[in-house]
This record gives structure tokens, sequence and C-alpha cells, in this order.
DNA sequence: TTATTATATGATAATATATTCATATACAGG
DNA sequence: CCTGTATATGAATATATTATCATATAATAA
């Protein structure tokens, strides 16, 4: 039977590479989200995928804690908790509330508990 | 009017940290998944958690390609291209398919691609 | 205002991750 | 079985990320 051999495909800055379909990789070139859409979600993705920041929402998502309760929550220094909740907040995965001088953490939206849910889905599939 | 005052908390290292509400505390630590599955979750998150692994993920959830389509596709090395098939693959991310020569590979299962549909809603939302 | 508590931030050192290069394995055809 | 093609893997370098420390800001109470 006569298979396919590699063809060349040539990039936007004229580097070739070695291809065996040609239609499959130009579709889905074609296809794919916006890198402003990709890098974004690739962005939330990785804040996730630590297990201190994960621990973190993890928790909030049965309640508000202020950053010491978190770093005492993790173990860790209250700088350190400071720091991730701060990556955190960025990506509109948790918001803040003001009472005095503490600031109380809890989820920004509901798409961070689906995520959770349907990861934990995915490793207790095996 | 009396605000609450910081109180400490021991952990099993016998370390002290200041708390502010030692019930959410002790609470978030009793309800948090099992280790093993917070470590694999997180795993997960960080595995999709960086662009050019995610872009694969969302290219094969178009259909099967081969190592170098991949590559050609990211605009990466072929040797590259394999080492992050092999993370997507340790983690149940993607499989493989063997045809003569070529190994085509493929979304494993369909929790992949919902967490990508409901990550783009949420980068998507502001 | 000054002191105290809560949180944030910048710089740095330690750690982790990705790509590259060289090499190794797997398969098909002659 | 020998050659070429496809993919995998180990080691090394380059890059990125985390925790820590010192310091800065914000809010409250005295």
């Amino acid at each position: 039977m006569a298979r396919k051999k590699a063809k060349t495909l040539t990039d936007e800055k004229g580097c070739a590479f070695r291809v065996v379909h040609l239609g499959r990789v130009r579709k889905a070139r074609k296809n794919i989200e916006p890198e402003k859409t990709v890098s974004r979600l690739a962005l939330v993705f990785k804040t996730l995928g630590d297990p201190g920041r994960l621990k973190i929402v993890m928790a909030l998502a049965k309640g508000e804690m202020c950053v010491c309760d978190v770093a005492a929550f993790l173990g860790i220094g209250e700088s350190a908790a400071s720091h991730q909740l701060r990556q955190l907040r960025n990506l509109y995965l948790v918001k803040t509330r003001r009472d005095g001088q503490v600031l109380y953490y809890s989820l920004d939206d509901h798409h961070v508990e689906e995520l959770i849910k349907i990861g934990i889905d995915h490793v207790n599939e095996e």
C-alpha cells in the first residue's frame, strides 16, 4: 500500500517544517482561537496549576478567607500567600471585600468551581 | 466596635501561624480533597497551562495529528513536540493510535474539551 | 499624630521547566 | 538484514517561577 510521504510547510517567518498531513496543519492553523484568547486561557490554567493556589481556590469555594487565614491554611508565610492571591485576582479568579483592616478573598465567578469539578472527574476516572 | 483579634494555629510540624478566623481555617483543612487528588489536578491544569500544549489540545479537538504535524503547526522542533505530547499523554489528556511508522495523537476523553470551553467562557467574560 | 495590625510589593536566591542537540528505538520497504 | 523515516529520550543550557526577606502602604485605634 502506498503510504503518505512527508511534505514541507513554510510559516510566516520562512521556516520550513516536515509535515505528513498538510491539510490538517493548515486547518488547525486556521481554526485556532485568537492568540490573545489562547494565552489568557493558558495563564488561567497555569495559575490553577500550582497545588498551593489550587488549594486556595478549593478552600475559598467553601467560604471567604483573609490573607493570614490562607497563609495558616497552607502553612506558608503571609507574604507568599499575598503573592499567590494577587495572581489569582489578576485573572479574576478571586475577588476581595474589605472590612476595616481585613481583606476577605472569595471566588470571583462560577467558572472556577466548574473547572475544578470537571478536573476532579478527570483525575478520578482512571 | 470590637473587631476580631489575631489568634494562632499550630500545624502538624509545630509551626505557628497568625489567623483571624480559626474556624474557617480548621474547616478548610478538614474539607480539602485528598493530597493526591489535589496534586494530580494541579498537574493537569499546569500541563494545560502552557500556550503550546494548550494549542496542541485545541487543535487535536478538531482531529488527530501526528508528531510532525504538531511540530509544524506550532512552529517548533519535532523533538520538542514529542516532549510536550508525552506530558499530555502521561496525564491521559491525549492518546495515540499507530498506523505503520506514524503515531496519531488525539484527545483521550471529553473532559479536556469541557475544561477548555469553560475556560474560554471565563476569559471572554470581562 | 503615632503606634499597631493587615496586606502588598520589589529584589533576590532557589527551584523548576522548555528547548535544543545528540542519540536511541520502532517500523516499513527493498 | 540494511536503509530511511518517524518518534522518543537523556543531558545540558536557557528561561521562568516561587518563597523569602526587607520594606512600603492602608486602615484603625490610642
